[in-house]
DNA sequence: AGTAACAACTTGTTTAAACAATATTGGAAA
DNA sequence: TTTCCAATATTGTTTAAACAAGTTGTTACT
């Protein structure tokens, strides 16, 4: 539950939002009604706003108001700009998650290693080979690498739960921010053993890399996701800014 | 050229991030000396850091400072959270763009392709192919739809330089937010034929598909790019927030 | 009727101030 | 020396106020 003022102003109205309370192209209250209905300062409001905008539900327009421009759209398995794990994405979608632990090794990065995850050569690492199923069907499959000094003694029995959910509410790590990049590959002979997959049907996967930073600053995971390309769907909203 | 504070203290702070003035894991200075520095008030420093935060350029700590975690990329086609045209990528990498019109027609939307693209059936559109090079090589095939009521008079001419350029600067159009969405499809001939590309090599290409918005909430736009797999790249920086 | 000016309403930017929450440091006490 | 606590420094949240800028509707005048 959110403990912050201009947090619940904005869940509240992203539910109203959602549940159509505001009819779509319309305008929202003005800032000055907000302010009496959630009696706050205007700051408040103007910064659940905002949260809104980059949320893709409402375009703000000066002089005229705040329009709803949300739109359902089909459940879908990763959103950006939000560090979502696999179980809660799961979950929101109505989904059961699984996960399978192929591989659980202690390794040491070498020169390649390193050049390739960012990790220091020489740093102690868990290297992991994770198959994540939704509903049955597998469809991710993860090699994760993280800092042993970062993730004392990780299992393959939390590895086949939740690394975060450990990380985060055993070791009391917070994770902060992670930079990804999405790639296409070739299918490797991995994936199409694992990803019921055949090489004359789909050739390629979707890749995702992430870099992944907690609130020492310190990067403490590299992963590389390997998508199965039919399940594979992500959803951004993109604000143009003006030209400079 | 920015008219408003936060922004040019953004941009600066920015510039000198990438320009390694502040060491990489470090302190940048704190809040009070850069309302010195900058001579503004507390707000404003904030709102600069806030989109540093956001762009992963550095991560703020409660009680500690701002920490300095901006690691320079390879150069990248695209990035999320933004609108960009493909001519500002281009220019941006110190690239040579260029497009060729494949197709240029108008069209009216039945059922069907409402039902695709969103638009109301019966909407008259521009209907585009167009294969965007760079440095000579095809690398996304375009199929753009507009709405004629919104895109007045766009002609193949226009279509081969920058149509956003004309919507912002001729018709005075603004454009504000565009939803996303990226998979990964099969190819087809058409993407064989102009991406120089073979089924035996790739079979798939990475499409996204997105719905734009101009500041009178009309969705003007649906575009879908397809783009060769081996020279796609897309970037994020996501940020954990707290769970609920 | 048309238009020009104005008033009212809306969001955008900036400043100022107070208090909360977290982290670090230094000194006092054990 | 070690431990604990208080002071200090830092970012996080919230309020209040003023002015800027854009839109809309009304009024008054020609």
């Amino acid at each position: 539950m959110p403990k912050t003022k201009y947090e619940l102003i904005y869940r509240d109205l992203k539910e109203k939002i959602e549940a159509d309370e505001f009819p779509y192209q319309e305008l929202l209250p003005p800032e000055n009604t907000l302010i009496q209905i959630y009696d706050c300062s205007r700051n408040t409001v103007r910064r659940a706003i905002g949260k809104l905008v980059t949320d893709g539900y409402v375009q703000t327009m000066q002089g005229k108001g705040v329009r709803n421009i949300y739109r359902p759209v089909e459940q879908t398995a990763f959103t950006i700009g939000e560090i979502e794990t696999f179980r809660e994405s799961a979950l929101r979608n109505g989904q059961t998650p699984r996960t399978k632990v192929l591989l659980f090794t202690e390794i040491t990065a070498d020169a390649s290693l390193s050049k390739h995850t960012g990790f220091p050569a020489g740093s102690e690492l868990y290297y992991l080979q994770r198959l994540h199923y939704l509903d049955g069907k597998p469809l991710i499959l993860n090699h994760n690498y993280f800092l042993k000094s970062a993730a004392h003694d990780l299992t393959p029995e939390i590895a086949a739960n939740s690394i975060y959910d450990y990380l985060e509410n055993t070791l009391h790590m917070t994770i902060v921010n992670s930079k990804r990049t999405m790639t296409v590959e070739k299918i490797t002979e991995i994936d199409e053993k694992y990803m019921d997959l055949n090489v004359d049907d789909y050739n390629c996967v979707a890749v995702v890399t992430s870099s992944t930073y907690n609130s020492d600053g310190i990067m403490f995971e590299y992963t590389q996701s390997r998508h199965r390309p039919d399940y594979f769907h992500f959803q951004d909203n993109a604000i143009r800014r003006p030209a400079t």
